[in-house]
DNA sequence: TACTAAGCTCTTTTT
DNA sequence: GAGCTTAGTA
């Protein structure tokens, strides 16, 4: 198709020329390698527009992306260019696609159409359960590692049966001493089928395994599908690459997009060569390169490339840019990690006010979820509103499973993990003994546990146990029955409210319990909001309910656009996502790149092409952070800066600014061995009135804290008291000084090695 | 069966 | 440090 000069339709406004040749080729297979920056999601989305405006059918469009974040980006972009039609989209994650599909198509695997899906916790407590009736060492079958070796089977496609089948697997099995394993794999599938729930993994698989085996099934979507488009095409797994060929089979019009260099989910089986061999499986491909970055500074993007040109594994592909050079990227390096973090607050607050920016113009980007604390609360102190992503979200509190357990098993009576976590809560005298018995029987009867329960009677000689199961079974029936007439909202809240779970948080007034109450307040509230939002065409079951809970993993309150908020987020949560600055922190040797990663997959391109993600989300300012020590498992351990920092071209870099020390950086390529470089003596200072929080019991290795102190009374703090304090750990005071709560006190800390650490600071326990 | 204190282990990234 | 398990007690 060509447009005249004067013809171009508006939406098509504003792409350059590479962009639009990818937008109107919408017929075929196409591959986009769209380097960091390259305005992608807007191809795609433009894309979208475009087959929209040409006539085709919405429904017949299928979309598919890894992260809910992603989806929700690119839905509200369509949705500003084609208005409602929008909606009609099949847009989302692979995970919320396929269930919905399972979902219809549910009778023809077996499953209950309000299967259950299991999230992570339930996985591995089910693995847990398994290894402890197969009374196997709960050492060797480490539930994380079991459901880890399951994972990647079902995303190789590997059945349990399969894998039993290969010599190879069980000698290695054997080799490693776990050679039930293809025992443990086999129980967990029968038992994930028969609570009528599938995991993560099993929504892939079963999509799959539906159109594999159901020929009028595949016919059907892959008549219904005739334009697909996959985002982040280089993060696929085997089942995904499967799923979507067999999708694109009939209409062979599918459009995937991706970048080699920011390929970073293969712990979790993604295949790059999924993206490598692309133009194999489809020879009459239409390949667009889109190098041009429009995101970033000269800088930025130079540095990208000094970076990643270390990786040898890598498409041709030359990312530029014709913006500004903009200014050179800052390396800071702090003592702790609470240093860094008030480095960054205070930066943060700087550049706010220097250039009058909203707070939502910065992120900061970390390795591992854990190292968000230090960061809150540098920035709660600065008084700077923030939003953390990721971590533990709402959804997986206690309070919050609690309450949708229950509606779990009232819409799947067969949902076994559920069940085991309720059944005795709230207390109601059905111990673990009982408990047992019941999934025994269930076991020896082929039947769900809640067949068991429901029949206890039949099946008992437990006793007054049974009674108390009776009465557990009359009740979940009676929720089963209302559920039949009320919606979601008034079910909740009755069962809320029924079960007494609402009152005793109620009446428990400690910090954490009144934070519980207000958690499931909040869940109520969003069920009702579920239940009467009317924007969304989705059915406003119960069951649409959970498995929006189940697989939009995202906690709600994060999602207000409108809150002006500096972001906080792991760096695979940032993939996809673009701030005017961004501090990439923690930049230390064996936490980025991480030791795992490199210990236990070699994957230093891997961490590499992390780091190359982190410093591309960055438009104009960019600040790299480490420290030299840092708490890790409780102890205080020093840190050397990662290699990372060193890769990226000098020339690009700024080792003067605020708090650099150039010589700190330097210290681990100079070889001096010692990772804690000279000019770290210096001076904290923190006032005593903190300290009372920090007192804690002694344990057997310390004699009781003298009352006094605990007070606050800083006067009893003599010169040669030997402190603990919560960070540096242990020391000695040199120095006293002031009065009163004011005091301070000037200590030299033995962990921090032969170069001593003065700090001046009340938050220590006295030995 | 329920509760508490002490002891042990594991530390990555996501749907 | 946190989360979980175990042992001991009510």
């Amino acid at each position: 198709m060509h447009f005249q000069e004067d013809d171009i339709p508006p939406y098509l406004d504003g792409l350059n020329e590479a962009q639009l040749k990818a937008v109107l080729q919408t017929e075929g297979p196409v591959m986009i390698i769209a380097g960091a920056g390259s305005g992608k999601t807007k191809v795609l989305t433009v894309r979208m527009a475009h087959l929209i405006r040409q006539g085709a059918d919405p429904f017949s469009i299928l979309s598919l992306t890894f992260t809910n974040k992603a989806a929700r980006e690119m839905r509200s972009r369509i949705e500003k260019l084609v208005g409602p039609a929008a909606r009609s989209l099949w847009m989302g994650t692979f995970h919320s696609i396929f269930a919905r599909i399972l979902r219809m198509e549910a009778d023809r695997l077996g499953y209950p159409k309000n299967f259950t899906i299991y999230d992570t916790d339930d996985s591995k407590s089910l693995i847990k359960t398994i290894v402890k009736e197969m009374g196997l060492d709960d050492k060797v079958y480490k539930p994380s590692m079991v459901l880890g070796r399951i994972s990647s089977c079902k995303n190789n496609l590997i059945d349990p049966l399969g894998y039993a089948e290969n010599t190879e697997n069980l000698l290695q099995d054997k080799n490693a001493n776990r050679s039930k394993f293809h025992e443990v794999y086999k129980a967990y599938a029968e038992r994930c089928f028969r609570s009528g729930a599938m995991d993560f993994d099993d929504i892939l698989v079963n999509m799959h395994k539906l159109l594999r085996d159901h020929i009028d099934v595949c016919n059907k979507w892959q008549h219904k599908f005739r334009y697909i488009m996959v985002d982040e095409y280089q993060d696929t797994n085997h089942v995904q690459y499967m799923i979507t060929k067999r999708l694109a089979a009939v209409n062979q019009n599918i459009a995937v997009v991706g970048d080699d260099a920011q390929s970073i989910y293969a712990f979790r089986g993604a295949n790059i060569q999924n993206i490598l061999n692309f133009s194999k499986d489809y020879p009459e491909v239409k390949v667009f390169k889109l190098e041009q970055n429009y995101r970033s500074t000269q800088h930025i993007v130079n540095a990208a490339s000094s970076v990643i040109k270390h990786n040898k594994k890598q498409l041709e592909k030359e990312v530029w840019t014709a913006n500004e050079p903009g200014e050179k990227i800052r390396v800071v390096r702090s003592i702790t990690e609470a240093e860094e973090a008030r480095f960054v607050a205070q930066n943060i607050f700087e550049e706010k006010n220097l250039n009058q920016l909203p707070n939502k113009a910065f992120a900061v980007l970390y390795r591992t979820n854990s190292q968000s604390r230090a960061f809150e609360e540098a920035l709660r102190k600065a008084n700077i509103d923030y939003r953390i992503y990721g971590g533990t979200s709402f959804y997986q509190r206690k309070e919050i499973k609690d309450l949708i357990a229950y509606l779990r098993l009232v819409i799947n009576p067969t949902d076994e993990e559920a069940l085991k976590r309720i059944i005795n809560y709230p207390a109601r005298q059905i111990g673990d003994t009982t408990v047992n018995k019941l999934v025994y029987l269930a076991g020896e009867n082929h039947v769900p546990v809640w067949d068991i329960v429901a029949n206890v009677r039949q099946y008992s000689d437990m006793g007054s146990a049974a009674l108390r199961v009776d009465n557990f079974a009359m009740m979940m029936k009676s929720f089963m029955s209302m559920a039949q007439s009320h919606n979601a909202y008034d079910l909740a809240m009755h069962i809320a409210r029924q079960t007494t779970l609402l009152k005793s948080l109620y009446e428990d007034k400690t910090v954490e319990g009144v934070s519980r109450y207000e958690n499931t307040v909040e869940l109520l509230n969003g069920i009702k909001e579920f239940v009467e939002d009317d924007e969304s065409d989705k059915e406003k079951t119960l069951a649409n309910f959970l498995e929006e809970v189940a697989l939009y993993t995202d906690d709600p309150k994060n999602q207000d656009p409108e809150r002006d908020s500096v972001s906080l987020m792991t760096i695979h949560q940032a993939k996809g996502l673009e701030y005017p600055h961004v501090y990439v922190v923690g930049l230390e040797e064996n936490l980025f790149p991480s030791q795992l990663s490199l210990s236990s997959r070699n994957e230093l391109e891997e961490e590499r092409r992390l780091f190359y993600v982190a410093i591309t989300r960055a438009e104009s300012k960019l600040s790299l952070t480490c420290a030299t020590s840092r708490f890790r498992y409780g102890n205080l351990t020093p840190c050397e800066p990662s290699r990372f920092i060193e890769e990226v071209d000098s020339q690009y870099l700024d080792m003067n600014l605020a708090g650099l020390k150039r010589e700190g950086v330097h210290n681990r390529f100079d070889n001096s061995g010692s990772s804690l470089p000279n000019r770290f003596e210096r001076s904290y200072t923190t006032r005593a009135s903190t300290l009372l929080k920090q007192v804690t019991p002694p344990n057997n290795s310390l004699p009781p804290v003298d009352p006094d102190f605990v007070e606050g009374d800083m006067n009893l703090l003599k010169v040669g008291h030997k402190v603990q304090h919560q960070r540096f750990g242990f020391g000695e005071v040199k120095e006293i000084e002031g009065e009163g709560a004011n005091r301070k006190a000037t200590v030299f800390f033995d962990a921090l090695g032969e170069k001593k650490l003065v700090l001046k600071f009340a938050k220590m326990r006295i030995l």
